[in-house]
DNA sequence: AAAATAGCAGACCGTTCTGTCTATTCCCTA
DNA sequence: TAGGGAATAGACAGAACGGTCTGCTATTTT
């Protein structure tokens, strides 16, 4: 039996859904500063209400969004990772894999996160924060894998493969195919042999 | 002497600079949507109309702005390339000396061609074409580099080359401090001595 | 079944946006 | 020194911005 507060909490939770898929969708194709909140109500089918009662402003609806791709893209990605092989290397080309996957997707249109910093660039805007959050989030699962080798500086190599990474971002976005993810599981694979005979 | 048409030319310019100069500050600073033309008009000191006979549109502007400072930008690195040493591995890693000058600079803001893609997303879009066509040369220069080199695939080696640059770029606007030009740059020499022995 | 409550749609607010227009000023030439 | 032409400042226009408010509907409880 569905109490009567969890079918109101799933109905508001439905238009809620809409508002951070559209959202997410028209953000990412268009930018976030080029997308006015009527294009996006309009889009949703949501009222203006709604939006400012579940998010408050644009801006957390923003930071909204990111936290919950983040939720998606990490777990994602660490699910896949379950599904790598066991050794520590192999584990780490997989997220190259991963990343060759995600920036081959024809709906990739660039990292919302960086671009989410460069249009809230304030230490105190709340896009900005979800973006360094998510970034940092990065680095940490690359750290766990990176100390699961036998290396003499674990920390140092997973900042050189979270650079890689962002390079393919970047470039992929700019450049549009997928090439620069396999030129990164190149560099990644060279990295790691040489981390490792250090 | 100096002719009518070049004084008045000398004074148009100088109002032109004026604008180049204030729009590429502020828009570094906050973002390109985020900065209004009136406030940048106030800032530099110069008429609407101005800005409009020189260049048309905002987005022209910005456009210019790009251009102007990739120029800029390649020719510092050009210029300072001149100054390494003269074998093809020094230079390339001189490469990333100079980016963790830039990205250490007190007025580094994150890659302005990196946001201007991210805000103009289209492919017909002014701003994003021109970072686009930055980006290309910054791959083509690498490219120079990497061919001086006796190895294999050199245009493999330059497009990873250019990944680990692009993550610097992303990584030192996000974390704010150089970390990441030095891990680049230890990454690269890597890159370099594994490539040579292939 | 009636009343209360919560969430909805859409009109509405003042502000700010890019871009245009006009009247004036300034500078060079004759 | 007078005149011509370009560049100026600032008002102006129409649209779009983020955000608020007011009725209404639909659901839930008594």
């Amino acid at each position: 039996m569905v109490s009567p507060t969890q079918f109101s909490a799933a109905r508001a939770s439905a238009k809620r859904e809409a508002l951070l898929n559209t959202a997410e969708n028209l953000f990412a194709r268009q930018g976030y500063r080029a997308v006015g909140i009527d294009t996006l109500l309009a889009e949703a089918g949501v009222a203006k209400m709604t939006l400012y009662k579940q998010f408050g402003s644009k801006e957390e609806l923003i930071a909204a969004v990111l936290e919950r791709l983040a939720g998606t893209i990490i777990s994602g990605l660490s699910h896949r990772l379950t599904a790598a092989p066991d050794d520590p290397r192999g584990r780490i080309l997989a997220v190259f894999d991963w990343l060759a996957d995600w920036t081959g997707s024809p709906d990739f249109h660039g990292c919302l996160f960086i671009k989410a910093a460069s249009e809230y660039p304030e230490p105190g805007d709340r896009p900005r924060q979800a973006a360094e959050a998510f970034k940092a989030g990065c680095r940490d699962l690359l750290e766990g894998l990176c100390r699961d080798m036998d290396i003499a500086d674990p920390l140092r190599l997973a900042r050189q493969l979270h650079l890689l990474l962002e390079g393919v971002l970047v470039i992929a976005f700019l450049e549009r195919h997928p090439q620069s993810a396999r030129d990164a599981r190149d560099a990644a694979e060279i990295l790691l042999s040489c981390s490792a005979q250090e």
